[in-house]
DNA sequence: TGAATGACAGATTTCAATTTCTGTCATTCA
DNA sequence: TGAATGACAGAAATTGAAATCTGTCATTCA
């Protein structure tokens, strides 16, 4: 029997209000122990209320993960409209992307080992699958408009921007992908990525 | 109780029948129920040998683990120390790692999955870490010297070879990393890892 | 009348009792 | 005499009964 909470203020009950209580019981319990119980109780309603907005606990982490992913997606997207030549918008987008996940692994562990976890577990139909696809679309869609406004500025060449985008994007899942997270600490890997970006934007030279 | 298999045939016990009979459990039963006394009823021994020649069941798991990746890194040496150019030796070592991962993943799926889990676990002091580590520097270490041939030859260009050969073998994780296995029945993987192979290609070229 | 409730059935998880395994070592065997 | 054995203690895994959770829906509430 976990600890009471605070209900929040009673507004009227609205997805997104579930989903920051979502968000927190998350970060409280971690991803095994929190129930939907637990996120109506930290509401103060019943957790059949809950239902009555998100169709089964597995839509509500669908529909949570996605907040946390879009939030990633949409800082980097200033930095691919950004003023800047596209060797640099690339070079910063990635480091983007790596500073975010690797303070969001930093700051607050139980969070993201519990966003891992429900990753993680992508096997069968499950609809986070799709969740995180779209994401990792989203992504290198970004890369994709980079190094695209790259090749029409002349200083980026590539035969085919979108199959560039997604090898230069697995191409760094070292610094990106959850399952490296532990590696993030170590004290090399801020060389290691200097070099891999280095080669990656030679290989991408006019 | 798993069913009784034939007794090797009783030459002397040594190291590598123990490690043959080890990875013939291991296939049959999975890496969580394989236990020692059936390793030892493999053998027609009592379990007592098998601590004869291995200190514990964790010192047997490595030896069976390192000479599994060994295997492997004798394999892509041929390819090293071919005589050709550098680009196509480095091309030629990517692919042979690639294919011979995908063959172990397809062709035994059952040990391939045991090896991947038993490497996953390479948390706090594991003993298994070192011997996956002392893997990882072999590969790196021969495309160290494709590297390094072929800025004698004038075929390649680094400023670090060692750092060069770190970045190439982790951008090309996708395509060795267990765990990435389920995506290397995917369509479309040939047609990425040439565009990625290209791309680190070009950023090596003098 | 539309939102919220809470009792309920079936599914899942937890926990402690029991079984099985690891690693040791005094003894046996050849 | 050196290798092999098997009984044993403590550690780890398994199991099934009990507790908890998910998802539904007839009923209450405002």
């Amino acid at each position: 029997m976990p600890p009471q909470s605070e209900p929040v203020a009673s507004t009227a009950l609205t997805p997104e209000r579930i989903l920051e209580a979502t968000e927190e019981v998350l970060r409280r319990y971690g991803p095994n122990k929190a129930t939907v119980v637990d996120v109506a109780r930290a509401l103060g309603v019943s957790h059949g209320s809950v239902y009555r907005h998100f169709a089964s606990k597995a839509a509500l982490r669908e529909a949570v993960t996605k907040r946390w992913l879009d939030r990633t997606a949409n800082q980097l997207e200033s930095i691919v409209t950004a003023d800047a030549p596209a060797p640099e918008r690339l070079r910063d987008w990635l480091a983007g992307l790596f500073a975010a996940k690797r303070r969001k692994a930093g700051d607050d562990p139980e969070l993201f080992a519990t966003y891992s976890a429900l990753i993680e577990r992508l096997g069968g139909g499950s609809g986070l699958e799709s969740v995180v696809n779209r994401h990792l679309a989203d992504l290198t869609g970004q890369l994709t408009r980079i190094i695209e406004s790259g090749i029409r500025q002349g200083t980026l060449a590539a035969p085919d921007p979108a199959a560039a985008a997604e090898a230069v994007f697995s191409a760094t899942a070292r610094f990106h992908d959850p399952v490296y997270a532990p590696e993030w600490s170590h004290p090399d890997i801020e060389a290691s990525f200097t070099a891999l970006v280095d080669l990656l934007l030679r290989g991408l030279r006019p």
